[in-house]
DNA sequence: CCTAAATGGAGGATAATCCTTCGTTTGCTG
DNA sequence: CAGCAAACGAAGGATTATCCTCCATTTAGG
């Protein structure tokens, strides 16, 4: 397959990028089994490019997947390469990973992993394997700083963040972006080993009622 | 409405609930737009009796909510008065919550609130604000105690819940709820404002990868 | 400038869901 | 316990959403 693309024509492959980009945006906004008409008309391509492309809807969103990972890969490495300390590094991946969105596809992904094992040599789970390794060491490097609370794990994490990450439906990007911001230093926090009392409040803007209320008016 | 309720013939009013507490499940599971052939074959009634009882889905999501915020109500109750300090009470009231999945439907419940509190009286409004003013009490006692962390307010308790609850795309139910349970330990530790360190591990069997792949390829 | 590669959109096929109609069953009251 | 109004379920036509192929046209690149 990455030979193929390496073939295409420049346009070919720029739009096969481009449907590929679109289609974690959908994904993530309507669930795996959004039309892909949609996907089309937002990556600004005919329906039979993308169909030309990807054969059936599985072929896109494990490649979607594969794509989704290799991102990671890089957030992970431009945050270590950033980052003097381990923990530093983790909540700035944290933060850039929800940010992106892009762990939203990871649930679909998952359940390919048998089969992509058997057709495609395994390329995705192998790459997901190779991501908690590198997620591990910095885990565990960040709890020997005596940062990160004892106890907590990658799957953690990415589980964490994949919830987070996760749109509610009905209410519009806005609110739901707001109410990420909020719960994730909810979730940092929870990652903390540093003591925390009560009498040092969480350092955020809470959300109010009214502010929640006036945000659903907007979007009706 | 509610007089009408009061009138129906006894299976039918059997029938009226049945219908809204599985439309709560199927709504959790696969949105507010689930086919309501669905709920009304799962409920154990024919469509016809659906319709005849809700006239269009808008109708049936709002009984759904307005269900809900009843039984939220009926929850906290419970936790205030089988529990003399009120981190307790808050801690079972969340628990409690989550294992009900009680709070999916709330999103979902926030965009009608506005053309509610013209056609109904407000009655899902009023709700919910005053299942919010006891929410706020009893944070604000828990944080007389010093137990419950400064800067945390009812809604990030709500909000945190419906994210915890909301269950995963594609992957089952059971990988679902171990899922869950796992982000709840956390989330309650990031309520928690007893002084933390790194030597304190969070109590719980973490989750491995293994564990994760086994359980999906049950689910395959 | 020429050709193979790539494109887009129309539209028929299929599937999902809606929601009404109607003959049958059942709770309840007298 | 009888009779009637209320309630029921299932079938199926109407509607809509989505799929995905076909083919005339455009474009990249040697």
């Amino acid at each position: 397959m990455s030979e193929n693309t390496a073939r295409l024509r420049a346009d070919a492959r720029r739009n096969r990028e481009q449907i590929i980009a679109t289609a974690r945006e959908v994904f993530l906004e309507q669930g795996i089994h959004a039309p892909l008409e949609e996907v089309a008309r937002r990556a600004g391509v005919g329906i039979a490019t993308l169909y030309r492309r990807f054969p059936d809807r599985h072929t896109l969103v494990q490649q979607v997947a594969l794509d989704s990972l290799t991102l990671v890969g890089e957030e992970l490495a431009h945050a270590t390469a950033t980052h003097p300390d381990a923990w530093g590094a983790l909540v700035q991946l944290i933060r850039r990973l929800v940010e992106l969105r892009l762990s939203v596809i990871m649930p679909v992904l998952l359940p390919g992993l048998e089969e992509d094992a058997r057709g495609e040599g395994g390329a995705l789970k192998a790459r997901r394997n190779q991501l908690f390794e590198q997620m591990q060491q910095l885990t565990r490097t960040a709890q020997q700083e005596g940062q990160l609370r004892r106890g907590i794990n990658p799957i953690d994490i990415w589980l964490g963040v994949i919830k987070l990450s996760r749109p509610l439906p009905v209410i519009g990007a806005e609110l739901n972006g707001l109410i990420i911001d909020q719960q994730l230093e909810l979730f940092l926090g929870s990652l903390h080993a540093t003591a925390l009392d009560a009498s040092e409040p969480l350092r955020r803007q809470p959300l109010t009622l009214d502010e929640l209320d006036r945000h659903l008016k907007m979007a009706e």
